[in-house]
DNA sequence: GGAGTCTTACTTTTT
DNA sequence: GTAAGACTCC
């Protein structure tokens, strides 16, 4: 941590401040210097409605700034994101601006802020070192999502529900239910009517199954995300340390608020009662994760939470889209039921107005996408400047085939991440066994991997250790099955040196090394899962303890993955593929958006409720609001269904997605044969027709 | 009790 | 394409 002498405010730069302020608009000012300077008395909780492309993360990031220059010191500033990446990316803006309007020199550091970042990880900070006061082991782990799913599949498995003729609800939709009805503080059976209803029979065995996964995870010395969540609501509900934890802060800010759930509006609640020195920033519009339980309503009632309510500033004028986008989303946005009004506005005309690309299929698709991507290149827009968007990861496989023919280089975000790979996560079971001897989970997964090690003599290892004294005397004890000897001896090695004390990055070789022979005899690309693990060697090297690592990477899990087109070093230019999800609070001089065809847009998983049609609905207005320059959305008209048996050619026969109906489509540039051809091709309508009778069958 | 094979159902978005 | 469970053989 940098200490740094704060020049007193009035002395440091003028010029520097006016500059950085001279650049806001007036309710962006609005929005920083509220509370400061002349309404120095008003201190309400302050609502921010920040329209996509609107210069939220400036606003908010001089608006910490201004904070600090008015005396506020950063230690004591509470930034909340709901990202990691959009964390570091507000601790950055705010130093810079702080940097200029200090007018210091560039040797010199911008002050840091250490509370930046997102609920969990900040929950996570606090619990570790409250833990001895509320009775928790200040060691506990923290379990990413696949290992909370085993855990509770193992007690659904001990529960016997496994084994129940009519089939009990999988263990990632239990952990599903869990963990809405923790983050959204609604009783189980509500829970199951509105968002499980064909799980409510077994209501009754989910119930239970809920009570020993607690209690598992309290045995284990085990934390979920939710866990950090609720532990931290659970200080704070407590009238002396919540008003010690909220003393900390001077102030607090969160962004993406309209992405928080019930159980996070708890928490702010709690943390500042009165509101005061509170803000929040967010934009209903452009609410998309209600499958995480987040809650749109924190962001439409937060004003009236308050007494007196909360002030609210909105921010409409864009500077991210030419006139011609916005307008095509504003027109998407308008058809949606409830919602803060707010119509962004531009001052960058363009003749260029958006298109709505009609293709025959995927191929083609790809390959228009491509060749459009190549030919910006050529006008100067480099492939970082490019993105393109999906619904879900692996929309994108025909384009991904595409580019790696083309050596067009890409990074994709969102999806599968590696950290979630067999072998990664045998690796990390072998360190967290060792930095929490509770952890029963790792400790049933690592001593698996032995060759006569099955399910029931790790069960036996998992009691025999728990009943044990020390974690070396059980292990002596322990009698391994036959024929695993040798390997068990190995393990015991390799524990007892990981345990008696850590040396890092070492502690991982040794685990990989460990590792190696096992990974040859259990899989036939063992080559290629090594390499994982060399990649995970070096993320490793990134961090000073093994502590801050095993919390870290569940935290804030590496998020890009490439393909085979290899990993781009960093200077490279490379194209951007992202799931919409992830190109959250991002922007591109281009945009293709592929698929926009019904079913996947919205997804056909998502159009139950109508609830959820308006989130599929903003979804597609997220998408659009990336693009600065150039959008195109892709409208395969044959749109091969992607699981389906052996060599199916189950295929739909798509039309445009359901939110860019006639009135809309008006502000897009039509293209394709759907332009030239208005009625679909004579040879079209019969296929058609096949699979509507078929689905009928069905 | 372990390990391999076969069948079946499922398949979004992420801290 | 994969994961969980059922089944079978050692």
């Amino acid at each position: 941590m940098t200490s740094l002498a704060l020049p007193d405010a009035s002395l440091s730069t003028p010029d520097g401040v006016r500059s950085v302020f001279d650049e806001l608009n007036d309710d962006q000012r609005a929005a920083v210097e509220h509370g400061l300077n002349g309404d120095a008395t008003d201190d309400r909780a302050l609502l921010v409605i920040a329209g996509a492309g609107s210069g939220k993360t400036k606003t908010l990031a001089t608006r910490v700034a201004r904070l600090v220059m008015a005396g506020a010191d950063p230690q004591r500033i509470l930034l909340l994101t709901f990202s990691r990446r959009a964390a570091g990316e507000m601790e950055r803006r705010a130093g810079q601006v702080l940097h200029r309007a200090l007018g210091l020199r560039a040797t010199q550091m911008a002050p840091r802020f250490p509370w930046a970042g997102t609920f969990h990880s900040v929950g996570a900070r606090l619990l570790r070192e409250y833990a001895p006061r509320i009775g928790l082991d200040p060691q506990f782990t923290i379990l990413d999502r696949a290992d909370a799913e085993d855990l509770m599949g193992l007690q659904r498995q001990a529960l016997g529900l496994a084994e129940t003729a009519d089939r009990f609800p999988l263990k990632s939709t239990c952990l599903n239910i869990y963990s809405r009805a923790v983050n959204s503080e609604a009783r189980l059976d509500q829970v199951l009517q509105e968002h499980f209803p064909w799980c409510f029979p077994a209501h009754e065995a989910l119930r239970q199954l809920f009570r020993t996964y607690v209690a598992e995870k309290q045995r284990q010395r085990l934390l979920d995300y939710d866990d950090l969540l609720l532990y931290w609501a659970e200080i704070m509900s407590e009238p002396t340390l919540a008003r010690e934890i909220g003393d900390r802060f001077d102030h607090v800010l969160v962004d993406e608020y309209q992405d928080t759930n019930r159980l996070q509006a708890t928490l702010l609640h709690r943390l500042k009662p009165d509101g005061r020195r509170l803000t929040v920033v967010g934009d209903d519009a452009q609410a998309i994760y209600s499958f995480r339980a987040a809650e749109v309503r924190n962001i439409l009632e937060f004003p009236s939470r308050f007494d007196p309510p909360a002030r609210v500033i909105t921010l409409e004028r864009n500077y991210r889209s030419t006139q011609p986008i916005l307008e095509a989303s504003n027109a998407v946005i308008a058809q949606a039921k409830e919602r803060y009004a707010k119509q962004l506005w531009s001052d960058q005309a363009s003749s260029e107005r958006p298109q709505l690309v009609t293709v025959d299929d995927e191929a083609r698709q790809a390959r228009w996408v491509a060749d459009r991507v190549l030919e910006r290149r050529e006008q100067g827009i480099k492939l970082k400047r490019q993105a393109v968007l999906f619904r879900t990861a692996t929309h994108s496989a025909q384009l991904e085939l595409e580019l790696i023919r083309r050596n067009i280089p890409f990074v994709k975000f969102g999806g599968l991440k590696f950290l979630e790979s067999t072998h990664v996560k045998d690796a990390l079971s072998v360190l967290r066994w060792a930095q929490n001897p509770h952890h029963r989970l790792a400790c049933f997964r690592v001593s698996q991997l032995l060759a006569g090690f099955g399910p029931a003599s790790a069960r036996r290892l998992v009691d025999a250790l728990d009943s044990g004294a020390d974690m070396a005397s059980a292990l002596r004890a322990f009698e391994p099955p036959r024929g695993a000897a040798a390997d068990w001896a190995a393990l015991c090695e390799l524990m007892l040196t990981l345990r008696e004390e850590s040396h890092w990055p070492l502690d991982l070789e040794r685990t990989i090394e460990w590792l190696t022979p096992h990974l040859h005899r259990l899989h036939d690309d063992a080559a290629i899962r090594l390499a994982d693990l060399e990649q995970l060697a070096r993320i490793a090297q990134g961090y000073g303890s093994r502590e801050r690592f095993l919390t870290e990477l569940t935290l804030d899990p590496p998020e890009a993955s490439s393909d085979e087109s290899g990993v781009p070093l960093k200077d490279e230019d490379y194209l951007i593929l992202s799931t919409i999800h992830s190109a959250k609070g991002q922007e591109w001089s281009a945009v293709y958006l592929l698929n926009c065809v019904d079913g996947c847009m919205p997804s056909d998983l998502s159009t139950g409720a109508q609830a959820q049609i308006e989130e599929e609905r903003r979804l597609l207005y997220v998408a659009m609001t990336r693009a600065q320059h150039h959008l195109s959305v892709m409208v395969p008209q044959r749109f091969y269904v992607t699981q389906q048996a052996r060599h199916g050619d189950r295929h739909l026969y798509a039309s445009v997605s359901r939110f860019i109906p006639g009135k809309v489509a008006r502000h897009f540039d039509k293209m394709g044969p759907a332009n030239e051809l208005r009625a679909p091709l004579p040879e079209l309508v019969k296929p058609a027709m096949d699979v509507v009778a078929r689905l009928k069958k069905w």
